[in-house]
DNA sequence: TAAAATTAAATTGCGCACTACGTAAATGGA
DNA sequence: TCCATTTACGTAGTGCGCAATTTAATTTTA
């Protein structure tokens, strides 16, 4: 496959593999969200916001902290986002009576009316990778895993 | 490696697995990245910029265009991030003489150093991945894939 | 109970990433 | 030659994503 290196510079080894996969899993996340986008547009969501609203349609009422673990992402990136829901009538925050440092994200009927119409988004996601189903199981379990020894080795920090 | 066949795919019910991938490739371009982010604040580089290193210490005095087509960018994302790599140092943008409209990003003397850093960095997240090579591979053959399917499903626009 | 430590969100600042638009250089007719 | 079109970059505005800091509420400890 390859076809054009030996040819000034013998001093890169082998980083190509390395550098593919960055490619590799670079692009298929970008690959990822320019897919949904013009599925989202008329549902006027982003990617994250609909990764959001995924989270909330399986369990209502969550806090800020409990959908960020989800999804791996923190207060400075939530805030901001959930605003812009709560702006666009998908949820309201409520402070919890119980322990008011937290909020709590609960839906709006509109939110909830909105899982209907996202279901056509999964259909369309799914006829465009054209993949059957087990080999999107494959997928999810080696991104999972490696994603999961990734973050493994890091916290010791 | 895989092995999770539980055939009976027909079982088209439920919209947990298209959010599972979705989840998974989310969560792991972002494993990705944190775990190179340590790695790559010594050399003063973000992921985005690596890779463009990468791609330019393959083959140097690219222009913007090729730069962006390799990695799915394109000059409203890489114009700044160059920019950033010009103010530190480690490239130069010069105007093609024989068609001006291109900028060619050249690598200086500096810039072509840090790629010897960088070797280091690559067998870090080797390790930090725990993987063999082989899984390196099939997991880049997978997003290659599914990346292709994607990307080519909605061109047609 | 008061002080200290911990926790949950929000805020700030920087760097991608994309869309839309603008400028200038090359190109392709008539 | 002229002029419309295409091409290569750049800029502006919006929205993530993360680190560091701040604020406020809860829990722990003294």
């Amino acid at each position: 496959m390859q076809k054009r290196h030996t040819k000034s510079e013998k001093t890169r080894e082998p980083p190509r593999l390395e550098a593919q996969l960055c490619f590799a899993i670079y692009g298929a996340a970008h690959a990822f969200t320019r897919t949904y986008k013009p599925l989202l547009e008329p549902l006027g969501l982003t990617y994250p916001q609909y990764l959001v609203m995924l989270t909330l349609w399986e369990e209502d009422r969550q806090a800020v902290k409990a959908i960020g673990e989800r999804l791996g992402l923190d207060s400075g990136t939530l805030s901001p986002l959930l605003k812009r829901l709560e702006q666009a009538g998908l949820v309201e925050r409520l402070r919890d009576k119980q322990d008011e440092r937290q909020v709590r994200i609960v839906l709006t009927e509109k939110g909830k009316t909105l899982s209907r119409e996202a279901a056509g988004v999964m259909q369309a996601i799914g006829a465009a990778a054209g993949c059957s189903l087990e080999e999107m199981e494959d997928l999810r379990d080696g991104l999972r895993e490696i994603k999961g020894r990734l973050l493994r080795e890091q916290p010791a920090e």
